[in-house]
DNA sequence: AGCACGCCGACT
DNA sequence: GTCGGCGTGCTC
């Protein structure tokens, strides 16, 4: 503590708690020591005194000031800043446009762990390679920045994300390529690490521990490192950044799943425009976003999914299964030419059903052959269901909602060879979760594709091309290998885009249809959603002016949804309220350009 | 988030 | 007359 009377000049930190509060926004002025003066920076993670404790904050700003009314930083925690001043200012718009308080998103860039020095191992010499966007890469390399680009990738897309990065880190410089699922980071990483070894730096499933090193390697190594990681290292300070690369970016994981909803390839787009790095989105089908943003379109691939069969569903006889006798003889086709088949089906939409977790039994009501869930009685007939009859076992796990009745259809039809996602059969049915892991197939079958174009949301229509697209993708080039898409609509313009193999005159038409309703990625979409003894009109104040429609009120929970071009006035009033509402006990979310409506 | 400071009820 | 309940509000 100063405790010196009058003018005293010295180094002043403004530093923002790590709390979560909207009332803290702008930080507080804390004298920094002389003994901390050359540590502590812009983005540095300090120890503060605050109302009679210590805590962790960020350093916002540095400047010569008055100091005798503060207190003083007690410490600088870790080797050094998690951001720049740069990042700074898309954290800042982040605040503002995901109605978070700045605290939040001043935790994002850091890793899970404080920072701390690494070795940095020497870097083995790269093999030149060509680049599906020649003129990106070499801007890259050269330090200039490009307009955004996406490059429409067919099945390999790895070696496009190599293509992409490899001029620039040969130029000595890093790239950040982001993948959807640590699974997706694990498996990419590998491939390029065959190329590029130790400049590939992955940061997918590891500990907090190895994460931290990967963190730490990136942000303090003068360049020629490509990070490979999940979309938390959209925020990643990397040093000497001149590339980065989204793979998949309209995918789900991109997005956080919790307050704020924070999206990867929004994030990135921010920052390329500030920090001036080229961006590039790799994927079969670009997002509205990518589309609405004016982004070069850039067409690599011969093929971006193999052929499409639509089979017309209302032309089978009333009362049939799941899957139309069609599809039935192809999958029985593939079988008998020794294919492997991949059968999509949803989770959720017919009878539940569970299997033993050691045997794989399917589970079935031995009283009144019901596939019941995995609770311990029938929910049909109520007798007590006891073990699995097979092995004993008593733990069972829920199926994909679908997959049970899928698979019942398909064994009389190719008997043993059919198992689910995991069984190693020759025939799979499963899920989207179970996209990223089965292997190459000659056939695949997706066998309700009306319940995805259909969906409830907006967005229905686009992620329906997407994850039909990647379905087909799982099919290897071949004589009569397809996909096959089973529909009551065989009009409607996604099975159109699917069977002509180019997806942008459906997206260009989407974005327009976008437009005309003010929806993202043109309009601005929010809900807000609040819980426990909140004061509606409160709410209704600060939306005033915009286009609501609510409160729908369900017990003790509210929802807003409020739509309008820049809803920027209606979040900055939401940032004065939503403090006082928390405060009170009440629970606020609110969900910035939701994907769920 | 905590920790003050607040103003109202039961104890030595 | 004091100890302590936890309801608002501030924290450099």
């Amino acid at each position: 503590m100063n405790s010196s009377a009058g003018t005293t000049p010295g180094l002043v930190a403004r530093v923002v708690p790590d709390l979560p509060s909207f009332s803290i926004d702008d930080g507080f002025g804390y004298r920094v020591p002389d003994q901390l003066a050359d540590q502590v920076k812009v983005g540095s993670v300090v120890r503060v005194p605050l109302s009679g404790r210590k805590l962790r904050g960020f350093v916002v700003e540095l400047r010569q000031g008055q100091t005798s009314e503060l207190k003083d930083i007690t410490a600088v925690s870790g080797s050094g800043p998690t951001f720049t001043e740069e990042l700074l200012l898309t954290l800042r718009w982040a605040a503002r446009h995901y109605v978070a308080p700045l605290s939040v998103l001043l935790a994002k860039p850091g890793p899970p762990n404080l920072p701390r020095e690494v070795a940095q191992p020497g870097l083995p010499s790269i093999p030149p390679t060509t680049s599906p966007a020649p003129e990106i890469s070499a801007a890259a390399a050269s330090g200039t920045k490009l307009p955004a680009a996406q490059v429409l990738a067919g099945d390999d897309w790895v070696g496009l994300v190599r293509g992409l990065v490899t001029e620039p880190l040969r130029a000595g410089r890093s790239a950040l390529v982001i993948a959807p699922t640590a699974r997706e980071v694990e498996q990419l990483g590998e491939t390029l690490t065959r190329d590029l070894g130790r400049r590939v730096v992955v940061a997918g499933e590891g500990s907090d521990a190895a994460l931290t090193t990967a963190w730490s390697r990136v942000a303090s190594h003068a360049g020629g490192l490509v990070l490979v990681g999940t979309p938390r290292c959209a925020w990643w300070p990397v040093a000497s950044l001149a590339i980065a690369v989204v793979v998949d970016g309209g995918r789900r994981g991109m997005k956080d799943r919790q307050t704020p909803v924070v999206s990867a390839p929004r994030v990135v787009q921010a920052r390329s425009r500030v920090e001036r790095f080229n961006l590039v989105h790799v994927g079969r089908v670009p997002t509205t976003e990518v589309l609405a943003a004016g982004v070069t379109m850039m067409s690599q691939a011969a093929r971006l999914w193999p052929l499409v069969e639509v089979i017309d569903r209302t032309e089978e006889p009333p009362g049939g299964g799941v899957v139309t006798q069609r599809a039935r003889r192809a999958v029985a086709g593939a079988v008998r030419r020794g294919l492997r088949v991949f059968v999509f089906t949803h989770r959720h939409g017919y009878a539940p059903a569970s299997r033993c977790v050691s045997c794989r039994l399917l589970r079935t009501c031995s009283e009144c052959g019901a596939r019941p869930d995995p609770g311990t009685s029938c929910r049909r007939c109520g007798s007590d269901l006891g073990p699995c009859p097979a092995c004993g076992g008593g733990r069972f796990e829920p199926l994909g909602a679908a997959v049970g009745r899928v698979l019942e259809e398909l064994r009389r039809v190719v008997g043993r060879a059919v198992g689910d996602a995991q069984s190693g059969a020759q025939v799979l049915v499963g899920t989207e979760r179970d996209l990223v892991d089965v292997e190459p197939v000659g056939l695949a079958v997706a066998v309700d594709a009306d319940g995805l174009t259909h969906g409830t949301n907006y967005r229905a229509g686009e992620d329906a091309l997407a994850l039909l697209a990647r379905v087909g993708g799982l099919v290897v080039p071949g004589a009569g290998h397809r996909l096959i898409v089973q529909t009551a609509e065989l009009d409607h313009p996604v099975f159109e885009a699917l069977r002509r193999g180019d997806p942008l005159d459906y997206l260009r038409a989407e974005v327009e249809t976008r437009r005309s309703l003010a929806l993202p990625p043109i309009g601005d979409v929010m809900v807000l959603e609040v819980s426990g003894d909140v004061d509606h009109d409160l709410v209704a104040g600060a939306l005033e002016g915009e286009s609501v429609y609510g409160p729908a009120v369900v017990g003790a929970r509210a929802r807003w949804l409020v739509q309008g071009g820049d809803l920027g006035g209606a979040k900055d009033r939401l940032r004065g309220i939503v403090g006082r509402i928390r405060d009170g006990g009440g629970r606020v979310r609110i969900d910035v350009d939701p994907r769920d409506l």
